[in-house]
RNA sequence: GGGGGCGUGGUGUAGUGGUCAGCAUCGGUGUCUUUCAAGCACCAGGCGCGAGUUCAAUUCUCGCCGUCCCUGCCA
């Protein structure tokens, strides 16, 4: 049985994006699910399209995502190195390697130079496209003879190298989501493989390096459909076995256009700024064109690993829901460790002025009351400030009328006035004073429910609603309660 | 234009030659709670169109339409 080993192989071009990070999920999630190896490689041909800093910021985004690999390109104290028998794992150190099969494909007569230039390709694919026919290579230097080559290029001569396809022959392959699929030839060009700057196209490497490296299974977007044909040819003339084909649908924004950054987040870090867990991305990404054979919807990456298949992946592409997005994450935050939680939360705390290192030193406890208090009602953890933002101003103004109103009450000055009194008969407020202040003050002033409990409420957050008044009252404490019922009385009951 | 993929509520999806097409999210309503959120309950909303096969089609076949991808010395 061979070892099952599959890949994720993002071209360094910038951040990871979210259906990058999906296609790294299922990868990762078939190999651990078959106990095989999960490897990343970087696909860095495109040489006009590098960007200094991709790779890490990759693999940054799949660490934080929890996508754990064994083989290939790794951060090591800041600096990119690779580790596994396979290597290299970046294709740029690859070279020597696909000139060896270039090489022996020329030999094999599988394919050819080619000299046409750039001009020259673009004035054929205009006159085809004007004579309504297929803009294709018009086989042009098909026929060069080798030894005519050779010497062109030591000329000097500019050139590349295409593959020969053979006319009007189907080539049938599998993929696992989408059955049996036919391609004829005459439908697809003869395919550079080679390119001027000797640098090998996505079609030449990828094949080389999934066979070279042991690849059992080739999983990646949809959008690399229409190629298969011309890998498959490669794998047959190599005379290499032919991976099993996954090819995944297409992750889409609400206009069912492909994920782009005009259309809100679409990069993995963007997700990870916010707050969200990686958890919640990673479960709910999990359900964009998966989905398991129970109606579970909450999963955590080992759940995710057991129950995971080919076979229930969807065809159809998917778009991304924000909103659902945020309910699986809300779940999670929800569920979370608060300690853990309340680790995540601090820098949000910490950037939005609420809090400092002083305070994460002395009253982490507080801290820690307090992202409880509000969790129950959040998305994405930088949604924590302006919930914990009724905490941190004395001077309350009512958010509305509505809370204007509950101050006006007859009975209010009197609640205010209970309440102070309370409060003189305590250091600070603890669990036992909050459970019974409120009682205590109905006592003496008669005044009870709503009438009771909505001016107290707003008196101490400006708020008609929010979190429970017993955990508002813990996390003010003692002083800023009186504080701020001080401020009620001076700027909204005085005459 | 050619080739290929895809088409179940707004969204993600399940499923079936014949029971009310299931679940989740969103929206609405109710309930709980002093309020909000969460939770719970309920409501609303769907098989792209047209033929054909069949006693019967969302499901099978064909056509159409729509949509996405490829048609690059990008990946």
């Amino acid at each position: 049985m061979k070892q099952v080993r599959l890949r994720f192989a993002p071209s360094p071009t910038g951040y990871l994006h979210i259906g990058g990070l999906r296609t790294a999920l299922y990868n990762y999630l078939f190999a651990k699910h078959s106990g095989g190896k999960f490897i990343l490689r970087i696909e860095d041909t495109d040489r006009s399209r590098y960007v200094e800093g991709a790779i890490e910021d990759l693999i940054e985004s799949l660490n934080w995502a929890g996508i754990k690999y064994d083989e290939g390109v790794f951060i090591e104290d800041g600096k990119v190195v690779e580790r596994g028998d396979y290597g290299p794992y970046i294709q740029s150190k690859r070279l020597d390697i696909y000139q060896k099969y270039v090489d022996l494909l020329i030999e094999q007569g599988d394919a050819y130079y080619c000299f046409c230039s750039k001009d020259r390709l673009d004035e054929v694919r205009e006159e085809q496209k004007v004579k309504g026919l297929i803009p294709k290579y018009d086989g042009f230097c098909r026929s060069l003879s080798l030894d005519e080559a050779r010497e062109r290029i030591s000329e000097g001569e500019e050139y590349v190298v295409r593959l020969k396809l053979p006319h009007n022959r189907d080539i049938k392959f599998h993929d696992v989501v989408r059955g049996d699929i036919t391609i004829n030839t005459e439908d697809i060009d003869d395919q550079v493989l080679l390119k001027s700057d000797g640098y090998p196209t996505y079609h030449m490497a990828v094949v080389i390096d999934d066979h070279l490296m042991g690849i059992t299974h080739i999983v990646r977007g949809e959008e690399w459909l229409s190629s298969v044909p011309k890998h498959v040819y490669l794998y047959e003339v190599l005379g290499w076995d032919i991976p099993v084909f996954v090819h995944l649908p297409t992750v889409l924004n609400k206009d069912r256009k492909k994920l782009s950054k005009r259309h809100g987040d679409v990069a993995v870090e963007d997700f990870m700024s916010k707050g969200y867990l990686p958890e919640g991305l990673i479960n709910y990404l999990a359900l964009v064109g998966w989905s398991p054979e129970n109606n579970q919807e909450i999963f955590s990456m080992e759940e995710l690993i057991k129950a995971f298949s080919f076979e229930r992946v969807a065809k159809t592409g998917g778009i991304f829901d924000i909103n659902k997005l945020n309910w699986v994450n809300g779940h999670h935050i929800r569920n979370y460790d608060l300690d853990e939680l309340t680790r995540l939360a601090i820098p949000y705390l910490k950037e939005a002025g609420y809090i400092d290192d002083r305070d994460i030193k002395e009253k982490y406890n507080w801290i820690k009351t307090m992202v409880e208090t509000v969790r129950e009602g959040i998305s994405y953890i930088s949604e924590i400030t302006e919930k914990v933002d009724i905490f941190f101003n004395n001077k309350i103004e009512p958010e509305d009328e509505n809370a204007l109103s509950m101050l006006k009450g007859q009975q209010v000055p009197a609640i205010l006035d209970a309440f102070k009194e309370e409060l003189k008969e305590i250091e600070e407020v603890d669990e036992e004073f909050t459970k019974g202040i409120m009682k205590r003050i109905q006592r003496a002033t008669g005044v009870k429910g709503k009438d009771l409990f909505m001016p107290t409420r707003v008196a101490l957050t400006g708020n008609s609603h929010g979190p429970e008044l017993t955990s508002i009252m813990y996390i003010l404490g003692k002083q800023n309660i009186l504080a701020r019922i001080e401020y009620i009385e001076e700027n909204f009951l005085k005459g």
